[in-house]
Order: C-alpha cells, then structure tokens, then sequence
DNA sequence: CAATATAGGGAAGAAAACTTCCCTACATGA
DNA sequence: TCATGTAGGGAAGTTTTCTTCCCTATATTG
C-alpha cells in the first residue's frame, strides 16, 4: 500500500471505480481470480511480465477494499487461497465492458503513440 | 501530454480502455462534453477543482486518441468547441457503469481509508 | 548441503501522472 | 489604461504509482 499525503475525497463514483479498476494491474489480477487463479504462486505465474512483489502488493490493496477474500489454510507446506467476494464480483461487468471496448478500439488509440 | 519513457505495448484490452477511462480527469472530461459542456471555458469554470491548464492538457489527448474532435471557428474573440467521436460515444457506457458501481460501493472502498 | 517451492515485506529508486506558476495573443468593457 | 474573457503552452516541481533488489522462514527434493 501507498502512502497517501493527499486525501481523495471520493466525491464521485468514477473515482471510487477507479481505485479498484485503475491502475496497471488491479483489473488483470481480478480477472485472474475469476477464472481460478486463486494461489498467489499461480498468479506469480501467470503475470511473469511483473515481479511478485507487485502482484503481492495489489493483493494486500484489493483485500483492504473488500474485492477479495484470503484463506490460508493452516499447517506447511503453505497454503493460501483468494477469493472474490460479493463486491469482488460485481466488479467483473466493468472489467468485462472494458476489455472489450479496448479489443474493438485497439487501433485509434493505439495509432497515435510515439 | 506526457513523454513516457517505456513504450507500452496495448497487449490486453484492458490496458487500452484505461489509457482513455483512467487518470483523475479524463472519464470526468469526456462526462462533461457528453453533457454539453463544449466549451473550453465552460470546462474549466465547471472543473474548478483542478486548474486549466489540467483540463487543456487531458482535452489534447483525448483528441489524439480520437475520442474528441475539436471546432476552431475562425475569427474573433476566439471560439472552440470539443465533440465527442463515433469512438468517444461509445466510451460512455463505460463510464456510465463504472459511476454506478462507485456510487453503490463507496462504503467499502472508502473505510478502509486512512 | 544446495536448490526450489511455499508466502511475504522493507527500502530505495524510476517512471508516470498531476499541479502550479507564469507566459503569449487578441478583443471588449469599465 | 487596466481588468477580464477568449484559448493555450513551457518549465519546473510534487505526488502517486510502479519496479527492482534483497531480505525472512519452513519444507521438500536432488
């Protein structure tokens, strides 16, 4: 988590999406979840384009916001396991609705870039 | 515009929706021009929390994006007017679903808020 | 004994995003 | 003449976000 020095006020809905939705990983380590990547050692796997670490960190975030549950099971080897909760899952639309404006409109922002 | 030191590659949707939906202003931006706020100086008398030159910043690459068109209509005092694209349309339910959510989650994603 | 796998964090640095200050230029109204 | 309104940008600074490096700790496998 990330030390703040300027506190948001939340004033509008966008803002409060965007703390769970923005950013550059958030939103892929939701989908991940959804579809069964519930380890944290299968998400390390998956995202091999970041380091753990920052994977680690968006999780200790999206625990903080209610988005996801963590389960460890107790004894070794370690055993963790998350989970969507009920908000977690209604987050799933606004991903879904993004993902695939951003398939279809690939090009007109892409074009532009330097 | 911002000089980015490392390109980014457009590789998931998602990634795109963001470069036009995420940030502090834009979705707010392209709200406001949806609504009829055109003007540039309407913009910035109605965003008042951020200054223009914020405003003037993110309207260049939302038209470099091809999200907004913009009118210069010759002469003086100067007139410009910023419209929204076939491609910029079609960004509102995006984020008309993320103001949605936000708005019925502000609860759980506020408290946790130190 | 060393390597790998499990899960995770502190510190520090780099990049991206945001903000403020001050400037151009023209026209109108006080 | 001076203030205000129109539209906009350069430079520099701050804040936020992302990333890398290097640690802890235990169990299993080679």
């Amino acid at each position: 988590m990330y030390l703040k020095k300027i506190p948001d006020e939340h004033d509008c809905g966008i803002s409060v999406a965007l703390k769970i939705v923005g950013g550059k990983w958030k939103a892929w380590i939701i989908n991940c979840i959804s579809k069964g990547m519930i380890r944290p050692s299968q998400l390390h796997r998956e995202l091999t384009v970041t380091s753990p670490r920052v994977i680690n960190i968006h999780l200790r975030e999206l625990e903080k916001y209610g988005i996801i549950d963590k389960i460890v099971h107790p004894g070794l080897p370690l055993k963790v396991e998350y989970f969507l909760t009920e908000t977690g899952k209604s987050v799933l639309p606004i991903i879904d609705i993004m993902e695939r404006w951003g398939d279809n409109h690939r090009q007109p922002v892409n074009e532009p870039d330097n």
